[in-house]
DNA sequence: CGATAAAGTAAGTGTATGCTTACATAATGA
DNA sequence: TCATTATGTAAGCATACACTTACTTTATCG
């Protein structure tokens, strides 16, 4: 019998770093020589484990959103009303926003948005963030029962467009670190109280 | 003598097809072959006209700028009181939001966010728009004495933001039509009249 | 006309990059 | 130990693409 294959567990491994760098340089820019040096194993490796340079970035984009989605729930877990914890998330957001890949993998993601595998793998991944926070918002209304003047789904896709915007002001250098947490914090706070 | 320069009657002829080759494609998928097919020109003609590709690309980037805030300026032009011209850019603006190239010249731009130049010309042009709806916002305001709980400049911020996400929604085919249009009305004027 | 320079044509160059191939080494279980 | 197969190394290939060069044609104006 030959050595078994650690294939699965270097797929593992390597998976953050690959998506952090499709994260900071988007997709075409970054090249699978880059990808092999900061895995620190040659070319040809990367293609064992994934079969071209789409399915790295792939696997980036759905590693983005379950990395984001388990940090929400340890968040999430701790709190005692629904109401807490969409305050302890947006709480968290604020402060975090930008460190995440989600949003710039996005941007280079519909960059190639006429491929229609990445196309679809984005689109999925917003989907799912736009349910997740849709379900949040749905429970902590039930407790609080106030007057609703948006749906949920504009809500939160207001909340979601909120965010965006603020990364972007982040990453052109529009806001100052304190005026894009205060920006995203009342934002949000006014869409969540008012609808 | 020679005969006369035409190069800038040139660059002012092949600059909306430069812009909208950018905005479908952005940056990298740009390529100068494609430019050089949609202008009918040769590649070296368009090297006569801006020094490399990403004189081109800022060119484009500036367009975009100037041809909405045309458009703009005459659908203001026409209305009476700043209220009337807000509702109208907001109802304007929810019918033809995606056609403009703003957006996706921003995700573009964004995704080449290292080069100082690129990046600021993008800030540069996201500044300008934020400005004006600001002024637009001010205009309409001083009129109707509301009570504000947002202030101006996040409120800018947050319409850009459902603005953004309404766009890639609907890149994403994620939102149909009226969705889409129905999604930035009820966003921007929740955010207008409670702000 | 004729000198001058712009406008147009066509081919080419150097490099970056996605991906492959050929081969050496190392680890596993029989 | 040995056959087998994973893992690692190094070089290379084909293509795409930004940009250039050498040349021909055309328009302008004295």
């Amino acid at each position: 019998m030959p050595r078994p294959s650690q294939i699965d567990d270097q797929r593992k491994r390597l998976l953050p770093i690959v998506t952090a760098a499709f994260s900071e340089l988007g997709f075409q820019r970054t090249t699978t020589s880059e990808l092999a040096r900061r895995c620190e194993v040659r070319e040809n490796i990367l293609y064992r484990l994934w079969s071209d340079k789409k399915a790295m970035f792939l696997a980036a984009v759905a590693h983005v959103f379950q990395s984001r989605e388990s940090s929400w729930n340890d968040l999430v877990q701790v709190t005692g009303s629904a109401q807490e914890a969409v305050e302890t998330l947006v709480r968290f957001e604020s402060e975090h926003l930008g460190e995440s890949a989600f949003y710039r993998v996005v941007f280079s993601g519909l960059a190639q948005a006429d491929d229609p595998d990445i196309r679809k793998a984005v689109a999925r991944m917003y989907r799912q963030f736009h349910r997740r926070i849709c379900e949040l918002i749905e429970n902590s209304r039930s407790e609080a029962e106030s007057e609703n003047v948006l749906d949920v789904e504009t809500m939160a896709w207001s909340i979601m467009g909120v965010a965006t915007v603020t990364v972007i002001a982040q990453e052109l250098s529009l806001l100052s670190s304190a005026g894009r947490k205060s920006l995203f914090r009342e934002a949000s706070g006014f869409l969540l109280a008012g609808g």
